[in-house]
DNA sequence: AGCACGCCGACT
DNA sequence: GTCGGCGTGCTC
């Protein structure tokens, strides 16, 4: 037992990320260990703080004389086992970040980013007194006072973060406000419950399905080569309606008779109450879930639970990889394809590396599975260092549906200005004659419900980001990406023009065309908007189910893992919305959607009918969805990844400067670029940029982006490492910089 | 992140 | 002179 111990304190801040060292107290000379949580004085004033040890030893690094000693345990603290402290360390060497975010997102028990937390500044005065104080302040020379106490006035709610990250404006200034009674700080949170609490007899157990002759060879051939200790990562590439989830369930039942715990990742949005029933119908209450609207609370009773071995499976999103299982034997991660899985904050993990790391440290196998896979995951394939099983026919009763592709400047040349072609519009007559039901797909991608003048042109935007606004059904403008809300406007600010009208959201707008042109058909509509509300998700999905709609219209949502029988017909509005954004992925994300959507239709013995239409019926994305082949999807755009060199036939990093300052912003990131290319010349790495970000601006920060392309990973650790340095010795105070390996969408 | 120190302008 | 806000730097 040594005499100090490392200790990482609980702030994200680079300049703190590092080891403190501390000494330990006769008192917890016995009862510390590393990955413990504790309190420490910190800081001149020695508040007190909560970190983490992550070593202990007898050797000092710093002046004894001035070390201090831990103050104690915190209580019910979550105890970091070393294994995850040894995985942190490998995510922030991989992705870049600092260790601290590193260890929360290992120890997602914490209160880790999701159960959003959000502090808001709430004026307590009237704009007119707000505008008056900050008059005074200003006559006093109080600066931030006035420059804080003026955004109140045009704002009654400010995010936290926006007033600190915006005018530099510090916690003191913000606390005076407080005590003068001028402001209040707002503490915000939303949980909800994954599980319903009353579970009716739907909830029963039920026995096993009988599986296929191929679903039982892949079984099979994964376990034997399991009890054989050989431990490597599989490929379920089934195609939509083979029965994936009967051959998960079968692996997960033979993990449990071995005394195996396993992980299942499921695309959150894909995490619904159907899903959660099919597995407690099998397993009951062996099976937990996570979700990331729970409580701290319910989460830590869930990992409780988990690490006393209570559970034998945990379902969830990304966070659910870090469920503490003691005898963990398998990792599934179902729809691998997911953009989801990239974590979009530091560290920018994927949880699918992640997973691969998690198994090779704890001697786990990692099955992957999906309809459509990454192109990742495929190009492992091929080279052999993940074994493929291909899983070709659809269960009993189904068959593979019958797909047209309409080209829609054919339908403009002949006077069709409609949504709907005429192919469409004939087969919805068709499918409501028979009373069979339809499910429209709009590739909602960067269409949002902006606010523009028909006069002028203006589009209201966001003052803060440089993104437009968006129209809310309560008639509020509001910004998606700080949260900024004003009122509707009636005269366009520029011009004057009082013709300042929202373009209503796609799905809004065809769901009153269908009532229109089809005024006996029940319409149910899905998206962003109407299932904002708990449970209305399920509502509207067991609506449809239940054959109390004929046309369900939704976005992304609708193509995720519902099996509804009657469904004969699936139509695609705007195939090649997402195929023009400036995005590597593009091409596979279009293809992915279309194949999903696809896979609704025909899951019965119906035959079952795909209206696909697009401005684009020659892109090679489009013409192999329809053809619903994966195979020559892959080897023209892998062929387009190796020319480019883009993931996964290379590697990518995008650097991403954050900067308060819009033309320091400009000057770090070419001196950053500038700084690799010349250092690295010799390795040859291809870079892009830098240039200003897509959304160039959001809560004021300004950001500018730059891409490095290698063919080794490795070597772009190596660059990133040396960025790191490059910063630190710098000293940017003002920005911070972010990097995402292979990401999966242009910044 | 948050606390103390020190600079600098305003007021006695 | 001195009071007090605001920026800067440091934290085992």
């Amino acid at each position: 037992m040594g005499r100090f111990a490392d200790v990482i304190v609980d702030i994200s801040h680079e300049k703190v990320d590092r080891p403190f060292q501390y000494i330990i107290p006769v008192s917890l000379q016995e009862s510390l260990e590393i990955g413990m949580a504790v309190n420490i004085p910190f800081g001149m004033g020695n508040t007190l703080r909560k970190g983490y040890v992550i070593d202990i030893t007898d050797i000092p690094n710093f002046d004894v004389n001035k070390m201090k000693e831990i103050h104690s345990l915190v209580e019910q603290g979550v105890t970091v086992k070393e294994d995850a402290i040894s995985l942190a360390w490998w995510m922030k060497e991989n992705y870049g970040s600092t260790m601290i975010a590193a260890l929360k997102t290992v120890l997602p028990v914490k209160t880790k980013s999701k159960p959003v937390v959000k502090k808001f500044l709430c004026c307590q005065v009237s704009p007119e007194l707000a505008l008056e104080k900050s008059e005074e302040f200003l006559k006093k020379h109080q600066n931030a006072k006035a420059r804080l106490m003026q955004e109140l006035a045009t704002q009654q709610r400010l995010p936290q973060l926006l007033v600190t990250g915006k005018l530099h404006i510090a916690s003191s200034t913000i606390k005076s406000l407080e005590n003068a009674g001028l402001l209040s700080i707002e503490e915000e949170s939303s949980y909800r419950s994954a599980l319903p609490k009353n579970r009716d007899e739907r909830w029963q157990q039920q026995k096993k399905k009988i599986l296929s002759t191929n679903q039982q060879r892949i079984v099979e051939e994964i376990l034997q080569s399991y009890e054989k200790g050989i431990r490597e990562t599989y490929l379920i590439h089934g195609i939509t309606g083979s029965g994936k989830t009967e051959v998960y369930m079968e692996l997960i039942s033979h993990m449990i008779e071995m005394g195996k715990q396993t992980i299942v990742l499921i695309p959150e949005i894909a995490l619904t109450y159907q899903t959660l029933l099919r597995f407690y119908q099998r397993f009951g209450d062996k099976v937990s879930v996570m979700n990331s609207k729970l409580s701290p609370g319910e989460r830590s009773d869930q990992f409780e639970k988990a690490k006393k071995g209570e559970i034998d499976i945990m379902i969830g999103p990304r966070s659910a990889l870090f469920t503490p299982f003691t005898k963990l034997g398998m990792i599934i991660i179902d729809e691998e394809h997911e953009a989801s899985y990239k974590s979009e904050t530091m560290p920018k993990y994927h949880a699918r590396e992640v997973a691969k790391k998690i198994c090779e440290m704890k001697n786990a196998s990692l099955v992957l599975g999906s309809a459509t896979p990454s192109l990742e995951s495929y190009y492992a394939a091929k080279e052999n260092k993940i074994k493929l099983f291909p899983l070709k026919e659809r269960l009993a009763g189904g068959n593979l549906p019958h797909v047209q592709v309409v080209d829609l400047r054919e339908e403009l040349k002949n006077g069709n200005r409609s949504i709907f072609s005429k192919a469409l519009r004939a087969q919805l007559e068709d499918r409501l004659q028979k009373k069979q039901q339809s499910m429209l797909f709009i590739n909602r991608r960067g269409y949002a419900g902006f606010v523009s003048c028909r006069a002028c042109g203006h589009v209201m935007k966001c003052p803060h980001c440089d993104v437009s606004l968006s129209e809310h059904r309560n008639g509020q403008l509001v910004c998606h990406y700080c949260g900024f809300e004003m009122p509707k406007v009636t005269k366009c600010p520029k011009c004057g023009s009082k013709y300042i009208l929202g373009f209503r959201a796609g799905t809004q707008q065809i769901e009153e065309l269908l009532q229109k042109e089809f005024p006996t058909a029940r319409v149910l509509r899905m998206d962003a908007d109407t299932t904002q509300n708990k449970n209305s998700y399920e509502e509207i999905l067991s609506k449809f189910a239940n054959e109390e709609a004929d046309i369900l219209v939704g976005t992304q949502m609708i193509v995720k893992g519902h099996d509804f029988p009657k469904v004969t017909l699936v139509g695609i509005l705007a195939a090649d919305m997402s195929l023009h954004l400036a995005d590597y992925r593009s091409a596979e994300r279009t293809f992915q959607l279309i194949t999903q959507a696809a896979g609704r239709a025909g899951r019965s013995s119906l035959p079952g009918e795909v209206v696909i239409q697009t401005y684009n019926p020659e892109h090679y994305a489009i013409v192999h969805a329809a053809n619903q082949d994966y195979e020559n999807f892959y080897e023209e755009e892998i062929s387009y990844r190796e020319v480019m060199m883009y993931p996964p036939a290379a590697h990518m990093i995008a650097v991403l400067i954050l900067s308060q300052d819009e033309l320091t912003g400009v000057a770090h990131s070419k001196e950053l670029a500038d700084y690799v290319k010349q250092t690295f010349a010799e390795d040859r790495p291809y870079i892009i940029g830098p240039s200003a970000a897509n959304v160039g601006k959001i809560s004021d920060v300004y950001r500018n982006i730059f891409y490095i392309k290698h063919t080794k990973y490795a070597k772009l650790i190596n660059i990133k490492n040396a960025m790191e340095n490059f910063i630190k010795e710098k000293e940017w105070n003002a920005d911070t910089v972010q990097f995402d390996f292979d990401p999966m969408s242009a910044y």
